[in-house]
DNA sequence: TTCATCATTGAACGATTGGTCAATAACAAG
DNA sequence: CTTGTTATTGACCAATCGTTCAATGATGAA
């Protein structure tokens, strides 16, 4: 005795969100077809019939993470910075600040990422997802290494934006697992140590 | 009708193997207690009977894990370099080479932290591991902020080593995924210019 | 040799999984 | 209203999971 229908593209998106609250709690190996039915108050047939298998489904929720999630968004208040180091600052803090405060987004973000070692296509579009992450970096890289030729010689754009998404990367592995303890102020005292630059730049 | 005998400990190292070929190739969700058993060439009833649950058999293939893997082994080429500085780098660059060259270690690593998300013991002992690997880095990054204090200031060891850790950990995340394109020495360029020091150190 | 111990096996069980499908009701078009 | 399309459901299936257990034989002690 079917129930009531949606209208076009409402349904998928309902079980889509289903599937991320599932995913982000439990972890991506206890996503089940019936838990994200339960969770969207729907049958579980009615799921693997808007998307034909389990796999298709995890590969939308990708997709819908990835499109959800903001990929770097330099805001004004950054962007006004005039020294470029101040900047790149700037923004490791106001990204770590962002990451530490979605842990359960970031633990997704690496059950994607450790399943892309044996699933293809995970891997390439999170491959891919990184390439973007990383490309947002490199007009601020640009401009420290303007601004500072003799001391950044040998260094490309690339390298340093590569840099510095790794220690990002580093850092939500770090809040991922205990986020209670994780000091974004002590990080970025030492990285303020490493770039040569003393004084703090709140955001 | 039983196969042959095995002396005391020496089954519970063999399975222990079989479980980690196994975790580090198709992950730790894929593990299963006749998967391991089979790897073994044993029966999945042995392989409960000498570890009660397979819960049990995970936390023990964490702990064999941890305790065959070196955490940081500084040697004498290392500790020989005179300034404190370009042995934190030579460091750095010679954990990287390692880590990049065992990408299966590296995954059941992170598959082993995304579980302990959810599981207690698992995250208390992937914490243990952490901070005696940062506890490592300390006295070269004491020693780094003793030779250059002012360059430092503010900056504590303990700070400095975590931020040494976190890059790690970085580099780690993208040679997992990617292993062939993870350029070592680009990082290490790029991290050599955010210490203002321009001399390659090779190792 | 005899015997008790116990490591080992293979078959089995109940639960859960991803996936299929016939039946059915909601809805749009006519 | 009638009709055709299809979204929706619940029952079902085969496979696989972790786990249990009776049967059995290898092993060491006496």
């Amino acid at each position: 005795m079917p129930g009531q229908k949606a209208s076009e593209g409402a349904r998928q998106i309902q079980i889509l969100k289903a599937a991320f609250e599932v995913a982000s709690r439990k972890g991506l190996d206890a996503l089940t077809v019936r838990l994200v039915a339960r969770r969207a108050k729907l049958s579980a047939g009615l799921v693997l019939f808007h998307f034909k298998t389990k796999d298709q489904l995890i590969i939308a929720l990708l997709d819908y993470v990835l499109r959800t999630t903001t990929v770097l968004y330099i805001t004004d208040d950054i962007s006004d910075i005039a020294d470029p180091l101040d900047r790149l600052l700037a923004l490791l803090r106001k990204e770590m600040n962002r990451l530490a405060s979605e842990p359960r987004l970031i633990r997704l973000f690496f059950d994607f990422w450790s399943k892309g070692f044996t699933h293809p296509l995970i891997r390439t579009k999170m491959q891919a997802e990184l390439d973007r992450y990383r490309e947002a970096f490199r007009p601020i890289a640009h401009d420290v290494l303007r601004a500072e030729p003799e001391r950044f010689a040998g260094v490309t754009p690339e390298g340093l934006s590569a840099v510095a998404v790794s220690f990002i990367k580093g850092c939500a592995v770090q809040s991922m697992i205990d986020p209670e303890n994780f000091d974004i102020d002590e990080y970025l005292a030492a990285t303020n140590g490493l770039l040569g630059q003393l004084a703090s730049q709140p955001v």
